[in-house]
DNA sequence: GTGAACTGCTTACCT
DNA sequence: ACAGGTAAGCAGTTCACT
């Protein structure tokens, strides 16, 4: 039979010792295909010396015994050239380690003879399969099958005959479920008290005591934990979930289901095939697996890939929400949880608490997931694993995939020893950070290059292979590399289809109308500039499979040659460069339009290089630095014609300062730019000094976080939060590695950090407002109006604070 | 013996 | 466990000067 289908999810598996890739789809009418490929050979490739192919090849074929079914000899292209490769097909998957392991002995490295080196026999076989066949989740396939009768949970099981990827946009119509859990700890053991769920069409709570819950809200009370957990199967399996969703549910909720599954001897069946939930280990947490039913841990994306452009200090499900759907959770302690449960009270608001939790996950996933299934469609790969890439995994899937179809062997994985021979190379020269003339300005206009490294590594060549092999080549400045012009490199030909395709949709999206469609589009473009963005980093990071520092280096040192250019145009013609970072430009007492200049500028740039025009801004301000001479680089704030504040690098947008002392600095900046009113904004310091002293001010608004990057072991200087973060433990509060401290600055003897406390054992009167005054509110805004010509002397005379 | 000046550690930012 | 460039605070040390 023939049937369009769209690709969800993948794993392989043995059945009747044959090995199968299976496929876990949904076909257009929302019923579950499970199709099970058969024809799939695990295979891994073998590079043997040029004279000795033949005389390999017959070596491998004699070890039918251990699971060889058949050699072929394959051209691939490795380090510029084409080189004849032994693919090895063998039996099964396990084969490939068991025959790749008697193989390496003969590499000439170890000892043997006639072998270079093995490849593509680390990478899973259903994982080979989807780069081979170019399929990510949300891709469509037309596919011709027959009917098989297997005892999964599906609409339909079918044997696969033939496959052919389509074009097709639309997603696919899923069942889509979230859940979170609420515990306890009792006897120092985790105990689930309640469980919620959340789709479109269920919203529902289970929860371990009895309350006049409101009759609209569909809870139901499970009083045994192990019963409990039963319902928890039952419902996911009942309502067909395609996609399980999760908040950090891969190192929580999952680890605590399990625990207690386990322990009071319930069975996690809720695979499509009926098996029990697996842990995958990855490299800091393991993530919950189960055949068909794809568990996305939307916690783990965010913090990967969107976390440096969030706003927010803290990785909660409540701020991430804030942020991205305007909307939050329920306010409940932890205590005020356990109180609820312990003296069955506020129940009803535990139930809500918990089912609320649920929508935002929901919320949140169907806002990320169409941006997820687009990287999907580009790296090839299963959302389960896509959702749990950081930038260099996806930056490499894409390479893999892309080897894949230009007939390039896959670079293996370096191990433990390369990666630390690598690491102890040090750094190389990043961009280039033009110091900025301090001061207010007026009427500046930003440039900056288009995708500056991603197109520097296409229209240089810059790969690997590519470096310093040819006569005849690009000459990298300052560092005197050579990169061929006569053979495109792996690297660079990779990045430049990618920044082609993206300049394609761009092109459709400008005679696009459509809102559906240019929702696709735009996530289509934003997945490919995450993607291409990866690579300049991916390249000079030691664990990579196409590791290569001086290519890093060497698009830096382009970049730098590029950006001084045109500051260099930028001055020829008139213009007041006021700063620089990197890829960008800012000018200042802009008089005229400035599209001739912009035009010109392109003209003088090579191949994919380009310059766009990137705002215009009545007023900026830069400010001198506060150690050594100078102004401070990374550190300014512009305002546009709607009065927008831009700031950056400033304390305004730093975590590690109280809120009290950044909003004031804000409104500082706002009075300066918007108006240059500096007496009103001395008025603005001296209002928050008095509310300080006078004690009106929220405790809240004094807290500073930080980060609690290591154990507290590996610290070597006591730093305030370090200090807070001890006090904390010895008062019996969770805190460990990656916990964010918060803490305020109390009065007394010591140091500074001697006095550092967390939040929750302070009042308000414990409070050192003269460190609050002294080096929390004044040195931010101080510094605005010292970029203002006003003296530091003459700020705390009108202020009236003492200086010591 | 004291305080200024410097150094190193640490965090969080910018591109 | 994608990169380098940068500012700044605080702890701890050094060093000039009394």
């Amino acid at each position: 039979m023939k049937l369009k289908v769209c690709f969800l999810d993948a794993d392989s598996t043995e059945i009747n010792g044959k090995t199968v890739v299976r496929l876990y789809c949904k076909d257009e009418y929302g019923k579950s295909v499970i199709l099970l490929d058969e024809r799939y050979k695990p295979a891994f490739y073998v590079l043997p010396e040029d004279s000795k192919v033949d005389v390999v090849k017959k070596r491998i074929e004699s070890l039918s015994n251990f699971g060889v079914e058949h050699v072929e000899v394959e051209a691939k292209k490795h380090n510029l050239e084409e080189k004849k490769f032994l693919k090895v097909l063998c039996k099964a998957h396990s084969d490939v380690n068991k025959v790749r392991n008697i193989v390496k002995a003969w590499e000439r490295a170890r000892g043997g003879s006639g072998v270079i080196d093995e490849f593509e026999y680390t990478i899973p076989l259903h994982k080979k399969y989807l780069l081979e066949n170019c399929i990510g989740t949300g891709r469509w396939l037309q596919v011709e099958c027959e009917e098989a009768s297997l005892d999964y949970r599906a609409d339909l099981v079918a044997k696969l005959n033939k496959l052919t990827p389509c074009e097709e946009f639309r997603v696919p119509k899923l069942r889509m479920l979230a859940f979170d859990i609420e515990t306890v700890e009792e006897n120092g053991k985790k105990k689930i008290i309640a469980i919620s769920f959340y789709s479109k069409d269920m919203k529902k709570v289970l929860i371990s005591k009895r309350a006049e819950y409101p009759k609209d809200m569909d809870v139901e009370v499970i009083e045994d934990e192990r019963a409990m957990l039963k319902r928890f199967v039952e419902i996911i399996n009942e309502y067909q979930t395609d996609f399980l969703l999760g908040f950090a549910t891969d190192q929580y909720d999952f680890r605590i289901i399990q625990e207690r599954a386990s322990a009071l001897g319930v069975v996690l069946g809720i695979g499509k095939d009926k098996s029990k939930i697996k842990f995958v280990r990855r490299k800091i947490v393991s993530s919950a697996k189960t055949f068909g039913l794809v568990h996305i841990d939307i916690f783990s994306h965010i913090l990967n890939i969107l976390a440096p452009r969030l706003q927010t200090e803290v990785m909660t499900l409540g701020a991430i929400s804030s942020e991205l759907l305007g909307d939050t959770k329920i306010e409940m302690e932890f205590e005020e949880i356990i109180e609820a449960w312990r003296k069955e009270k506020k129940l009803v608001k535990l139930a809500e608490y918990c089912l609320k939790d649920s929508e935002l996950v929901y919320r949140l996933s169907d806002l990320l997931l169409p941006q997820l299934f687009e990287l999907c469609k580009i790296v090839c790969q299963p959302i389960f694993d896509v959702s749990r890439m950081t930038y260099g995994q996806l930056a490499e899937w894409y390479l893999m995939k892309y080897a894949n179809e230009s007939d390039y062997v896959i670079l293996n994985s370096p191990k433990f020893d390369v990666i630390a021979e690598r690491q102890r190379r040090g750094v190389y020269t990043g961009g280039y950070v033009k110091e900025p003339i301090p001061g207010i300005h007026e009427n500046i206009v930003v440039f900056d290059f288009r995708s500056l490294y991603p197109s520097i590594i296409a229209t240089f060549n810059i790969s690997p292979e590519t470096l310093n092999h040819c006569k005849d080549g690009y000459v990298v400045p300052e560092l005197g590399h050579v990169f061929c012009k006569s053979h495109k490199g792996f690297v660079s030909s990779a990045i430049e289809k990618l920044i082609l395709e993206r300049q394609e949709i761009k092109k459709k999206l400008k005679e696009t109308k459509q809102k559906s469609e240019r929702a696709i589009l735009e996530n289509m473009q934003q997945a490919i500039k995450t993607v291409s963005n990866a690579m300049y980093g991916m390249m000079a990071f030691a664990g990579a499979r196409w590791y290569c520092a001086e290519c890093a280096a060497s698009a830096a040192a382009f970049g730098r040659h590029y950006i001084k250019e045109m500051i260099k145009f930028a001055t020829e013609n008139g213009y007041k460069v006021l700063y620089a970072d990197t890829d960008s430009m800012f000018i200042g007492d802009v008089k005229a339009k400035v599209d001739k200049f912009l035009e010109a500028c392109n003209a003088h740039l090579p191949g994919l290089l380009k310059i766009e025009f990137q705002g215009f801004y009545k007023r900026g301000i830069f400010m001198p630095r506060e150690t050594g001479i100078g102004s401070a680089k990374k550190r300014y704030a512009l305002i546009d014609e709607k009065n927008n504040l831009l700031i950056r690098g400033l304390e305004r947008v730093r975590g590690d300062w109280c809120r009290l002392a950044r909003r004031t600095q804000e409104e500082v900046l706002d009075a300066v730019l918007r108006k240059k009113d500096v007496s009103a904004a001395i008025k603005i310091i001296s209002r928050a000094i008095d509310a300080l002293k006078k004690g009106k001010v929220d405790l809240k608004d004094l807290v500073i976080f930080e980060l609690l990057s290591k154990s507290l072991n590996e610290y070597k200087v006591k730093s305030p939060h370090i200090v807070a973060a001890k006090k904390a433990i010895a008062r019996g509060r969770p805190i460990s590695e990656g916990s964010v401290i918060m803490y305020v600055i109390a009065r007394g003897a010591g140091t500074v950090s001697d006095r550092a406390e967390p939040i929750e054992d302070v009042t308000m009167k414990d409070i050192d407002i003269d460190y609050y005054i002294k080096k929390q509110i004044i040195p931010p805004s101080l510094r605005v109006l010292v970029a203002m010509g006003i003296s530091e002397q003459e700020l705390y005379k009108k202020l009236g604070v003492e200086v010591e």
